[in-house]
DNA sequence: TCCTATAGTTGTACGTCACAACTGCCGTAG
DNA sequence: CTACGGCAGTTGTGACGTACAACTATAGGA
């Protein structure tokens, strides 16, 4: 029996799965500590600011999490809370200078290091995982409903 | 500016990071309670028994967590431990039938998962995962050294 | 025989996360 | 206008996975 597709796949997964470590954005930015919630969160806000409630749903996070993930945040500088006037329900989240400091510095390091990561792989390769991964994710979010 | 293959993969490693709960095996099989390192290991240990330092480097674990997990692993009855006679040092970490089941079960869970992710791809999108994926793993693990 | 290297265990501590119970605020039905 | 139900967020608590450091036990060579 020769490895088809679907086997090809199960060892990739094997080896992402084993590998996952690799996927910590504190390896990719040493001297930074932010976690890779925390690095998903400053590229959220990257976009602007946004709800405590939003960012939850965005980085699938349970709404108490998202509290403390946001209060070390700022403890950390990197972002500011403040009740939105109109309805003091909602918890309005800014990134500040030194947070576009560190998003910035987390997106210029996943570029680079996803360049490296291209730059191991032949035209061919590249091309194809462009199309397939985008392909895998959007399998992987239908099967999730949405979250 | 145009998508490159370059944002292409920036928009699915973003993706991919949000949805990691995916990836997680108790959610692949429910009521068996396996953790992503516990399945790992389940398949790795249907290959035939090992060592535990040798399971250890196959996970990229710790001495000290691999010893946890597999104290774990014997207490769910899926392994067994013994003291290698011929050198007292190893431990040999044998499944027992109820591991093969479990490992049996949890690669099973997987393989038709990764199924029903293929199944909502076009042949073409198959293609180029199962090109681009093992491609990307590959460098991911160069730039690693080993681990 | 002793010394050093190796395999594994135990103590401890940290980071990430969810669930449950609570507070405070909004909107609406009566 | 008030009372109530629902939603945003916080805090208490605890699970889980993991690493580091210190320790034990075994093996193999000087």
């Amino acid at each position: 029996m020769p490895a088809g597709p679907h086997d090809v796949l199960e060892m990739a997964m094997d080896g992402l799965f084993r590998r996952r470590g690799v996927l910590d954005p504190s390896r990719v930015v040493p001297g930074l500590g932010a976690s890779l919630s925390e690095s998903l969160a400053l590229g959220y806000l990257s976009g602007g600011p946004c709800v405590q409630h939003e960012l939850g749903s965005y980085l699938g996070l349970e709404k108490s999490t998202v509290s403390r993930l946001v209060a070390g945040m700022t403890e950390k500088g990197w972002v500011e809370r403040a009740r939105d006037p109109d309805n003091r329900r909602f918890q309005k989240v800014v990134l500040t200078p030194a947070g576009r400091r560190a998003a910035s510095q987390i997106a210029e390091a996943m570029r680079q290091r996803h360049e490296r990561w291209l730059a191991a792989l032949t035209p061919e390769e590249q091309h194809a995982l462009a199309v397939g991964l985008p392909a895998l994710v959007r399998a992987m979010t239908a099967e999730l409903g949405d979250e």
